[in-house]
DNA sequence: ATGGTCGAACCTCGA
């Protein structure tokens, strides 16, 4: 099974880079952040036509999270565990093909002295609560999305200058790390040690041309899952084309036999 | 050089 996370940055922008990556990869399972959309003008038909059933929570303008399935898609769950009826559209869950799929869109904080950071590292605790009290990491689950956390010093361009700062602080790295104290492994990670593989990269300054990037998209797997991986890559190839994301796509192979 | 570039919806915000 192939399973992907992408920040498209707008699934309306994006539709034809989309399909052209879902025809390329064929990848089994989509998690998509920041589609930006209403769910009624969502592009169903584009993603049918490839032979993709779509779960979806979006909102207008900001956030949005959708997960797209070559297999039918069950126990639809939206939001954190304690999400009012007003909260922002970041994360949805699903089961297909046999495993728990968890697309988050986690919020960029801001920066490190605003409200906003707290909210960011609450968002994670919260995440963290909502996996205990719905899941198992005894069970397949893939937790996937962009965190908006680099996890050490290798996932950024410039660790010296990111030190302290937003994406790259101490206090994110403690909420992820208990995020996956759950029982969860970083996959790109169990399979490469490489520096400089990034997922996302500023649009401005010719960021990517310089590869002045951060690796802040992530698929976690519970224990059981992380032994039948076959590969994870970061597929840069879409963030070369005209009109891109900011982000890569990122996808895992699992041999479920 | 405190810059720069996107998407969505609106004349600005969030990233």
């Amino acid at each position: 099974m192939k399973i992907v996370s992408w920040n498209v940055n707008g699934i309306r922008a994006r539709i034809d880079a989309v399909a052209a990556f879902l025809e390329r990869n064929e990848p089994d399972v989509l998690g998509i952040q920041e589609t930006k959309v209403v769910d009624d003008d969502f592009p169903f038909e584009e993603l049918g036509r490839l032979g993709y059933q779509v779960s979806l929570a979006g909102q207008p303008a900001y956030n949005g999270v959708a997960i797209a399935s070559r297999m039918p898609l069950t126990d639809v769950k939206v939001g954190l565990f304690d999400d009012g009826p007003d909260a922002e559209k970041r994360l949805i869950a699903v089961t297909t093909g046999g495993v728990r799929v968890v697309c988050t869109y986690v919020p960029n904080g801001k920066s490190v002295e605003l409200p906003s950071f707290q909210e960011k590292l609450r968002f994670l605790e919260r995440l963290r609560t909502t996996l205990d009290v719905t899941a198992s990491p005894d069970a397949p689950l893939v937790l996937l999305g962009d965190f908006n956390v680099a996890r050490e010093a290798r996932d950024v361009y410039d660790p010296q200058a990111f030190a302290g700062r937003l994406h790259f602080h101490p206090d994110e790295h403690r909420a992820l790390d208990r995020v996956l104290a759950f029982g969860l492994f970083d996959a790109y990670r169990a399979l490469h040690e490489d520096a400089g593989r990034y997922s996302w990269w500023d649009y401005r300054s010719g960021d990517f041309r310089n590869n002045r990037g951060l690796r802040i998209d992530y698929l976690f797997v519970t224990q059981g899952l992380r032994d039948r991986l076959r590969s994870a890559v970061i597929d840069v190839e879409p963030r070369r084309e005209p009109k891109p994301s900011d982000h890569a796509p990122v996808m895992i192979e699992l041999d479920l036999g």
